[in-house]
DNA sequence: CGCGTTTGACCGGCGC
DNA sequence: GCGCCGGTCAAACGCG
C-alpha cells in the first residue's frame, strides 16, 4: 500500500510531506543565504532584503539562525531544544551532533499558530496557556464511558515549532533531552511512520515529531514542539555535546552573543508566508545543477559560498 | 520491577 | 453531515 510512491525520483513529487509545509507560514523570518541563494529566492518571488540588523552565526559546532521575535515570544533564560532569545530576536543553535550525524542539515523553522509565551514555571500549572488535557497523571475519569475518553478543553493552543531537516541515518537524534515516545502514525503519501515524542521530564509539555522525507530516506525531519523548562539530563556517553561549547554556553546562559560570519549576508525575507522546503529545495537543486559543484560531504556542515541553504539538498540530487 | 516502545482505538479539526 | 487525517491515549508488551 505504502509502496506505490516509495522511490520515486524527484521528478514527480517533490513535497516532503502534506503538512511539513504547512507550519512554515509566518511572514518572515531570518537566514543565512549568500547572492546566489538570494537570486534562487528572488526567481520564486520572495523579496529578500539584507538584515544588517540581525546577524546570525555560524560557528564550527552550531549554527546559529536569527528568527522574528514577533511570532516567537520566548522567556529569556528558557530553551527548547537549543533554543534560546535574547532581546529583539530568538535564536536556535543547532547542537553539533544534530548538524553532523551524516553532516548536512539545514534547519528550516518558523513559529507556528498562537506562539504565545510559554514560560517554565508554569509548564503544569497553567492551565490557561496550555490546554493540554489531562497527561493521566491526575487520573481523572474520563467523561466518555471508553476508556481512552479524553477531556474536553479549550480549544488546544499550539506552541511554537522548530523544524530542521537533518541528513541522518538514525531517526532519533540525540539532543541531549530524554524522550519518551507515546505515539507513531503512518503519514499520508510517505512510506515511512512518523514519530511522537514527549520529553520526560514529568514537568515539561515539549514534544517532538520525527519522521522522514518520503522523498530522501536518508533526511531526517525533526520538530520541535514547545519550550523545554529545564536542564538536559547529562549528555551522552560519548560526550558530543561536552565538547559542543556552543551548545554548552546556550545550556548554560540565553545570553549567547550574536556573531558575525565573514562571507555571509544575512537576509530578511519577506513574503506572503515562508517558501516552502520544497520550493527552497527545487530551486537549490537548479542552482547546483547549474553550478556544477558539488561541495565535499566532510565539509558541507561548514559555511562554504552555497552558503546554509546549499545544506538542505542531498548529495545525490545535487548529481543529478 | 521500572521504564520505554508498540499499536489499535479514539478525538477533534477541517474540507467537501 | 460525513469522511479523512493528524495527534494522542493507554493497555499490552519488551527489555535491562
Amino acid at each position: 500500500m505504502d509502496d506505490d510512491e516509495e522511490m520515486k525520483p524527484e521528478s514527480s513529487k517533490t513535497e516532503i510531506s502534506d503538512d511539513s509545509s504547512s507550519w512554515l507560514d509566518s511572514s518572515s523570518y531570518n537566514f543565512f543565504c549568500n547572492d546566489r541563494e538570494s537570486s534562487i529566492l528572488s526567481e520564486f518571488g520572495w523579496n529578500l532584503q539584507p538584515d544588517n540588523d540581525r546577524r546570525t552565526t555560524h560557528r564550527d559546532e552550531a549554527i546559529n539562525c536569527v528568527l522574528p521575535s514577533e511570532h516567537m515570544d520566548l522567556e529569556q533564560g528558557s530553551n527548547l531544544a537549543g533554543i534560546s532569545s535574547s532581546s529583539s530576536s530568538s535564536r536556535l543553535l543547532l547542537p553539533e551532533n544534530l548538524m553532523s550525524v551524516n553532516q548536512t542539515a539545514l534547519m528550516i523553522s518558523s513559529s507556528i499558530d498562537a506562539a504565545s509565551t510559554c514560560n517554565p514555571s508554569v509548564s503544569s500549572s497553567s492551565s490557561e496557556e496550555l490546554p493540554e488535557k489531562s497527561t493521566g497523571s491526575d487520573g481523572k475519569p474520563p467523561d466518555k464511558p471508553t476508556t481512552k475518553g479524553r477531556k474536553k478543553g479549550p480549544k488546544r493552543i499550539r506552541q511554537p515549532r522548530f523544524a530542521f531537516m537533518t541528513k541522518s541515518d538514525v531517526d532519533h537524534l540525540e539532543d541531549g533531552y530524554r524522550w519518551r515516545k507515546y505515539g507513531q502514525k503512518a503519514v499520508k503519501n510517505s512510506p515511512y511512520p512518523r514519530s511522537y515524542y514527549r520529553c520526560t521530564n514529568s514537568s515539561c509539555t515539549v514534544k517532538k515529531r520525527v519522521e522522514r522525507s518520503s522523498q530522501d530516506p536518508t533526511i531526517v525531519i525533526t520538530t520541535y514542539e514547545g519550550q523545554h523548562c529545564h536542564h538536559t539530563v547529562g549528555f551522552p556517553r560519548s560526550g558530543v555535546f561536552s565538547r559542543d561549547p556552543a551548545f554548552a554556553t546556550q545550556m548554560n546562559t540565553s545570553a549567547a552573543e550574536p556573531l558575525y560570519v565573514p562571507g555571509m549576508m544575512q537576509f530578511h525575507l519577506e513574503g506572503r508566508g515562508l517558501p516552502n522546503v520544497t520550493q527552497l529545495t527545487h530551486g537549490l537543486q537548479r542552482e547546483v545543477v547549474r553550478s556544477d559543484q558539488v561541495l565535499p560531504e566532510s565539509a558541507s556542515h561548514l559555511p562554504t559560498d552555497e552558503g546554509l541553504l546549499g545544506d538542505i539538498v542531498p548529495a545525490e540530487m545535487r548529481n543529478r
